[in-house]
RNA sequence: GCCCCCGUAGCUCAGUGGAUAGAGCAAUGGAUUCCUAAUCCAUGUGCCGCAUGUUCGAUUCAUGCCGGGGGCACCA
């Protein structure tokens, strides 16, 4: 509709020069916007008030020349309004709306999907939690955001693979392995010191029976063997509650990446010496240094220390390096916001392999909040009390977990709450959304009962209800919404579109009828309606969220 | 000290240069012989943190200031 808009509008305009009304100048493409305001029309242009200036002629008249040079050939438009200081207002015929409802019908799960991205080949990295521990709230935003985005670009014509990344090597997996070893001790009735920065959690004390269990002579076998047993037991064992709370939570992967594989297979070095050959890295100190500074960084940063151990930042680089070398044109990361500091040195490192600053983008997720009726819930990594995300799940669900994670720009806090969360009230915006499909199959049945069943789009545009025709912009708005999300990377724009279609939905349900006495009138209505599960139901699927039937 | 984010209605937040700035919650009143009342309808509220600048036009962009949050490592 936008585009067709464009197309009149573009040819009234070369007619108007051409018949000398405008004078010849250079004038930029026209661009539409759709008024917040109804009276304003459906759509509406300020081209003339851009161009004041290039045809030196007030913007009031050359709205008017467009406004008669339409008025020739008006296709779909009803009538053109000049307001204000200049603005062109098009109000589209009623009756053109029924297109969308063609579409839609036609193109059912298809619909708003789009080839925005051409078939680029976009990493989206999330989560990567270390597997020290479950994984708590904020990593399930991060599961979320993430998820839906890696949804928002597939469904946008881009080739998309999600990966974790194992963060299973250096000294957070040393602590864990000795973490557990002491509890073992302690099970086995030694008394021991355990330090502060060690992993307090209960779920550490039942890694150690495990490994006990599995390893019967762990306790003789000398510390730092039975230490890194204990390690690469229970990474295993944590990474593999981890891969089922996510799969609980509707999020799997196509790749799960491990950090130790990159020094096993010679990554690191490799890339280290890939970059002391191209002058990146150089020696200071006894130490090596990635020149990330040049680069805007606030100074360079150590990837091999005196004490030559690498870095955590070497292994990135080499990861990095790495996704590039697997044929990735756009590597998207999501991380939290403490991560914030980072951000630089990566690009600086994506820089230096001579890749555009844009085929990178950090998404940094803000914390939650996590509530109950309104009270905040104290929760401390630090002393092992984190409420998990597999608690949140198994109170919640899934569904209202994923989407009130979205409810929200990952830029800002995030208020949890989870009474709120379980409430199938009004304040739940989740339930809000899935009641339009419930609502929605129920009237089909009762259609169906009454012999009312939609075997084609209706051909006569008999929609002309105000709330039809909001209804039918809001369907044709989806596509551009989705394209929207995928262009920005901002996946909580499909939670408010879905917000304001449920309620427009709802609002059209309580004035009229569907199914009534006008047998053309109902198949329409029906129609429509239809087309209004189907966008909710493309919606929510982006979101991981499921289409009750019923409720 | 430096860097990033935020500041919009009583509360929680949408709004990436447009017209009279929106929604939900909270408050009050109302709607169900009829497709699910987990719904709808009606009734208010705003120096869009402050200041300067760019612009025909600024809540939106730039700079500075004020206030809130987060981050700074030869840690991971």
């Amino acid at each position: 509709m936008k585009k067709e808009i464009i197309g009149i509008l573009r040819e009234a305009i070369d007619r108007a020069c051409q018949q000398g009304l405008l004078p010849q100048a250079d004038y930029p493409e026209p661009s539409l916007e759709e008024p917040k305001i109804e009276q304003h029309g459906d759509f509406a242009t300020n081209w003339a008030m851009v161009c004041a200036k290039a045809a030196r002629m007030a913007p009031a008249k050359i709205a008017r020349i467009i406004q008669e040079s339409v008025g020739d050939r008006p296709g779909v438009i009803e009538k053109i309004e000049v307001a204000g200081p200049g603005f062109l207002n098009f109000f589209v015929r009623r009756e053109a709306w029924n297109s969308v409802l063609v579409e839609v019908l036609e193109k059912g799960a298809d619909f708003g999907r789009s080839n925005l991205g051409a078939g680029q080949k976009v990493q989206v990295e999330f989560v990567s939690a270390n597997p020290t521990g479950p994984l708590h709230v904020g990593h399930g935003r991060g599961a979320a955001v993430g998820d839906s985005l890696a949804n928002v670009l597939a469904a946008t014509g881009h080739a998309v693979q999600r990966e974790y990344y194992i963060n299973d090597s250096g000294r957070q997996i040393r602590t864990l392995g000795l973490s557990v070893y002491l509890r073992a001790k302690e099970l086995g009735g030694m008394a021991v010191d355990f330090p502060q920065d060690a992993y307090q959690g209960d779920y550490i004390k039942d890694l150690a029976g495990q490994a006990m269990q599995k390893q019967p002579g762990l306790l003789e076998m000398g510390e730092d063997k039975a230490i890194a047993f204990c390690a690469h037991f229970a990474a295993d064992a944590i990474l593999a509650g981890i891969r089922k709370d996510l799969e609980d939570f509707g999020v799997s992967y196509e790749c799960w990446f491990s950090e130790q594989s990159l020094y096993d297979s010679g990554a690191v070095e490799d890339a280290l010496a890939f970059f002391k050959e191209k002058g990146q890295i150089y020696q200071k100190d006894g130490a090596f240094w990635f020149a990330t500074e040049k680069y805007g960084d606030e100074k360079d940063r150590v990837v091999v220390r005196a004490n030559g151990l690498t870095t955590y930042f070497a292994s990135d680089i080499a990861y990095h390096k790495n996704k590039f070398d697997r044929g990735f044109e756009r590597i998207i990361d999501i991380w939290g916001a403490d991560h914030h500091g980072y951000v630089n040195r990566i690009f600086a490192a994506v820089q230096a392999l001579g890749r555009q600053k844009e085929s990178f983008t950090a998404l940094l997720v803000t914390l939650v909040n996590l509530l109950r009726g309104g009270q905040p819930l104290a929760m401390s990594t630090r002393s092992g009390e984190f409420v998990t995300l597999k608690e949140v799940v198994d109170e919640v669900g899934k569904d209202a977990a994923r989407f009130l994670f979205l409810t929200r720009h990952h830029d800002s806090p995030l208020d949890f709450d989870l009474e709120l969360a379980k409430e199938k009230s009004n304040d739940n915006p989740v339930f809000y959304v899935q009641y339009v499909y419930a609502r929605i199959c129920s009237i089909e049945k009762k259609a169906a009962q009454e012999g009312l069943i939609i075997v084609s789009p209706p051909e006569k545009a008999l929609l002309t209800e105000v709330e039809e025709v909001r209804l039918l912009k809001s369907l044709a708005r989806y596509p551009q919404v989705l394209e929207s999300a995928a262009r920005l990377l901002e996946p909580h724009r499909i939670t408010f579109h879905l917000l304001e279609l449920a309620a427009l939905f709802h609002a059209y349900y309580n004035k009229h009828r569907v199914v009534g006495e006008e047998k053309e009138l109902s198949y329409a209505r029906l129609a429509l309606v239809l087309a209004v599960r189907q966008v909710i139901k493309n919606g929510l699927g982006i979101l991981c969220v499921s289409s009750p039937e019923s409720m």
